[in-house]
DNA sequence: GTAAAGAATGTTGTATACAGTATTATTTTT
DNA sequence: AAAAATAATACTGTATACAACATTCTTTAC
């Protein structure tokens, strides 16, 4: 129930909230805080060394954000995704991946074009070795420049959010057997029709991606249910 | 400069911040805050009665929403939205109320059906009197049942934030003459492949009616850039 | 023995105080 | 006279203090 969360550094130079914010959601996404679990904002304050102001805030930010869920004078809690969270997230994701896809398909300049096959390879690489960490890392740097050259902040930041509210339960699918090879596959055919700037294929080839990812996912986790 | 804002009543038990950020959320939208104008805490918060705590997490919250914009240590100014902003936002509801509407479709019940065609009946009323309040009143009614009826919490809200982001310019379009007729036959025809259980017609049906809103609106700022 | 009521404890909601930084105005120097 | 530098002012960022409310535990009454 303590020693939760590492000391606040003012390294750089974000206003504290963003940092303390940064931090709790990292610790929900690992797992830290379990679903379900209460926040307490003294608690939160005292282990990251900060008042209570700074985490107040983080906390109103991370609740617009889906992450926690606030009872007024009783607390904060840990959002807990249910399947029905997660097949909502998913409608939205299909529908608005693929416009991004189209956009893309449009839009993307030749030197993103060039980012997106080098940071396709850089997967590719991490996955050979097995390296999940590195996976994930390089995944999140394909899909922004995949939003960035939909040349629409407000979607990037929608799907971004939404991306991240299920990035929780993502571990799980990652480690079905097969999947990583699949989207690699599914993201190497997306490219290729964003490179050859064709707006249809690129959407159906979102599409496609998102509802395998969803499909597997769903395996997974009623998979895991013991 | 002065005498902006109305003096907040602690009449329901909402916490205050959240009465706080409806309240500049209105005004903003009224076109009482100018875009660009710039917002300071301590004023709004003398104005409103209120401390500067709960205007600061207001503010944050509207941030979030993209109401306004903070730069840090310099203060927050109201949003002001482009013609590529717009243009955004219509791009993501294309996307998103087609989506609901076929979700709804297929979702909806007998009730909220009936609902939304005794819904239909009172934004016609309201046209026929020419009572704008009244239309709009009635016509976030409508879409609010219709969002509903889509079972998807999320994809209602970011809705209803993307519509409430261009509502400071909605009235501009309303104005638009034959514009609300078009709107009321478009909602009339969805209304009907909705009741008809007809998924493809219902999104077809939505997607015509906000490309059309979106033709219109970028008519009438254009003429209105005088 | 059990249930209800009250008191104590702890947490959230709000206010305020203080520190640090950006901006603006004034003064000085070129 | 114009530009630069410095000082003053005002706002944001953060900390802390206080009040109101919820929860829990204890005590009392039936």
């Amino acid at each position: 129930m303590s020693g939760h969360l590492e000391q606040i550094r003012l390294d750089s130079y974000k206003p504290l909230r963003e940092l303390v914010c940064e931090h709790i959601r990292e610790a929900i996404i690992n797992g830290v805080f379990a679903p379900g679990e209460r926040l307490m904002e003294i608690q939160m304050a005292d282990e990251m060394g900060v008042s209570r102001t700074p985490v107040r805030e983080a906390i109103r930010k991370l609740e617009m954000e889906g992450f926690v869920v606030m009872i007024p004078r009783r607390g904060t809690y840990v959002s807990n995704m249910s399947i029905k969270d997660i097949n909502d997230v998913y409608e939205i994701r299909i529908s608005l991946d693929t416009l991004a896809a189209g956009l893309a398909a449009e839009r993307i300049s030749d030197e993103e074009l060039e980012e997106l096959q080098r940071l396709l390879v850089k997967v590719g690489n991490a996955i050979e070795e097995n390296d999940m960490t590195k996976v994930v890392e390089a995944d999140i740097e394909f899909h922004d420049v995949l939003y960035k050259a939909s040349r629409n902040e407000r979607l990037r930041n929608i799907i971004n959010n939404l991306r991240e509210q299920i990035t929780v339960i993502r571990g799980v699918s990652m480690r079905y057997p097969g999947r990583l090879k699949d989207t690699q596959e599914e993201h190497r055919r997306l490219v290729e029709s964003i490179a050859a700037r064709d707006v249809e294929k690129s959407q159906e080839m979102a599409r496609i991606h998102l509802e395998n990812a969803e499909r597997t996912l769903m395996a997974a986790m009623s998979e895991r249910k013991d």
